[in-house]
DNA sequence: TTGTTATGTTGTTTTGAGCAGCAAATAGCA
DNA sequence: TGCTATTTGCTGCTCAAAACAACATAACAA
């Protein structure tokens, strides 16, 4: 017991600020994609000598690589880029209610491979693992020879808790209880990590997306089973006392309305659904970017009807928002941004006329830009997390790969 | 210029990670009141050694002082005690709509001294300032025989912009863009932070009243002039884009409901008042810690209907902030304590009803706990963290009082 | 009294990271 | 084509935070 103390407190000591100066460094080049040395040295603040020798750690244990100088624009002496190292990949998974979606994201966000599985079903959740497995065991060959993985992000439409990776309550795929990050390690061998979809693409809309830089953000996801947010505050996601927080779909904004699955009334999900406009465009599909355009060229009056009762639904919720947040943006997705796309004035008036003037002078309402990748990428991201928090550590002293 | 690069970065550098660890240590002793060496050493993580040496630069600093160990309980040696030194202070003010209140806090959140001083009116910046200045001049031999004060707090009941200590806008005061820190400065020589009320009373209650250890809680206070709330998630406090975050007074809670000043509608400050509750009780006085035994005593039916009508749409308040937050408690202050006192299952088993069942079944709703104490630990707080972040360099050089 | 356990203390060692000086690579200018 | 200014990278040196190890000390328990 006496010499455990010490030695926990060396991985907490010197170990720990090590990794710190690593972590900041792959931190900001992941997020950057490509820097140079000298810009590293700008960002981070430490000194040449230190970038020096901490890129020389990473390029030994192929972390990142470095290339050419881009010559040209400068007075004085290039400054060799570093970019994440290709082959450095995670695994990203995303259940839904008709499809198993797995992914293959490099550092920097890049997505390398993606492959939809239709299930024409409502997947349970051993059926999802089971799926993205088997697609994960096709591509073990290529990935085993050309990429080390960090492990794999699940994103779940539903209440999890990420400390043991077991999603609690999935409503919409009637989940219940389910391990699933063990579920998924025990199948494929790789660590998994599961999140709140919505949760996981605001943190991808911060790092890649409409919101780059902005770091207070709420983000809005509006689909065909309800609304889903998450939030962050500082440029750390906002998870409350057991990663549940975010469920901006269940705000109030509405007396007397209509009763909600979730056992209370008036929730904004149940005023503002994606069906009724389906339904009034008489589109075929479900597939939310069909529906911005179709609004926008739609002529018919009882489209323009429900599109202004929804907006003054969703203005309320936003108006919330904004007063309790004070974000510096908030970032709308799947039919929310059709929505938004329909109408952008009136929705933007609607909330500032609602909301205190100083938050609502600050605030910018945009649509989502990452598209159908989103997802990957914040369930990518989710997996880099750990990695990129103690990067030298992470794969033990191995040599790597090729 | 190239040589101001290299200084910047040694004063992020281990200047930074030293004083790292002595904030650290500095803010566990601050926290707790009173901490054995040993104690310390598992809170930090830190080795016995190190401990020895950074308690022996406080000591010497004059930040903390060490007794004798306390016996008896424990085999083994006997650790000393550590606790803040009783001579470091911070000064606290609160500016009311009737009243400046002027405080003095020692590090550990003990209250030393506490002057009210009633204006009979609501006093303008100036004013609030000159009062406080008057006070702090009465107090100044004392102050610098016997303490060392790190600055001051300013806890404002209005939007504050914490960066430049600038008073954006205070309704219930009539303040409009007032620079409080400057002003406050400039007469006492003392520097000065300003941030809002219900923030500063939100972390307050996280440190060291009814929410300690709970790192993820909202707080909310009634009083006359409106409700106010602060949000703490990961024990940090939510500032938002730029400080306003927080007004959780104006969450939505009734379709056409009356006009709020904010220029809304249905807003929980004009559904949830303070006024009607001490006109029905026929109460003298204001004083929220009145309300509460005189709504228990009462057998009036108007009365309980009026709490009834009034925790319903608190419950819908509290239920946004069950699904949108997750925290771990919800704590009450001012005449919204007073109505959880009136009727506790009235309003737990409401916004149970309303909340998802699993963020729903964490939350703990209580009382505040620490009572006219409150703002002045919140204000001085505000003043402490600047010197905890960096306590070895705060006083520069100077061999301290004494 | 003696052994056990928990602590404090001192000197040594490891290690992250700044600093200085020199070399290298470019743009601009004559 | 050279010359200078500027920016950057590299190597060796140094500093300081903090762990480690060994020893001293103080309580409780048998």
């Amino acid at each position: 017991m006496a010499p455990s103390i010490p030695t926990n407190a060396k991985a907490a000591g010197p170990d720990a600020s090590r990794s710190t100066s690593a972590s900041r460094l792959l931190t900001l080049v992941h997020h950057n994609r490509q820097l140079s040395r000298a810009s590293l040295t700008r960002l981070t603040g430490l000194n040449r000598s230190t970038i020096s020798v901490l890129i020389s750690h990473l390029t030994a244990q192929q972390l990142v690589v470095e290339s050419a100088p881009v010559g040209g624009s400068q007075v004085g002496r290039p400054s060799p880029q570093v970019s994440p190292h290709p082959g450095l990949v995670a695994l990203a998974v995303n259940p839904e209610i008709d499809a198993v979606t797995i992914g293959l994201v490099g550092l920097g966000g890049r997505v390398i491979k993606k492959i939809r599985y239709s299930t024409g079903r409502i997947p349970t959740a051993a059926e999802a693992v089971n799926i993205a497995a088997a697609v994960i065991d096709g591509m073990r060959g290529e990935l085993e020879a050309n990429y080390r993985v960090v492990g794999a992000g699940i994103a779940v439409p539903g209440l999890v808790t990420s400390a043991d990776g077991t999603v609690r309550y999935a409503p919409h795929l009637g989940w219940d209880s389910e391990p699933l990050a063990d579920m998924f390690a025990g199948l494929t061998g790789y660590p998994a990590f599961v999140a709140n979809d919505a949760s996981l693409a605001a943190e991808a809309e911060m790092v890649f997306g409409a919101g780059t830089g902005i770091k207070n953000l709420v983000y809005l996801n509006g689909g065909a089973s309800g609304i889903g947010g998450g939030i962050i505050s500082e440029g750390r996601l906002l998870a409350g006392a057991s990663g549940y927080a975010g469920e901006l779909g269940h705000t109030f904004v509405r007396s007397d309305g209509l009763p909600c699955h979730c056992g209370s009334r008036g929730c904004l999900e149940t005023e503002v659904r994606q069906a009724p406009l389906v339904e009034l465009l008489k589109l075929a599909t479900d597939d939310p970017s069909a529906i911005g355009p179709a609004l926008c060229a739609s002529t018919d009056p009882a489209v323009a009807a429900e599109v202004a009762r929804q907006i003054g639904f969703l203005a309320i919720a936003l108006r919330n928002v904004v007063n309790i947040f004070n974000p510096g943006a908030i970032v709308l997705d799947g039919f929310l941004a059709a929505l938004h796309a329909a109408a952008p004035d009136a929705l933007e008036s609607a909330v500032r006329a609602q909301s205190m003037r100083e938050p609502a002078s600050q605030v910018l309402i945009s649509p989502a830009s990452l598209g159908t990748d989103l997802m990957m990428v914040g369930a990518a991201e989710l997996a880099f997390a750990g990695f990129l928090a103690d990067p030298v550590g992470y794969f033990g002293e191995q040599p790597a790969i090729s």
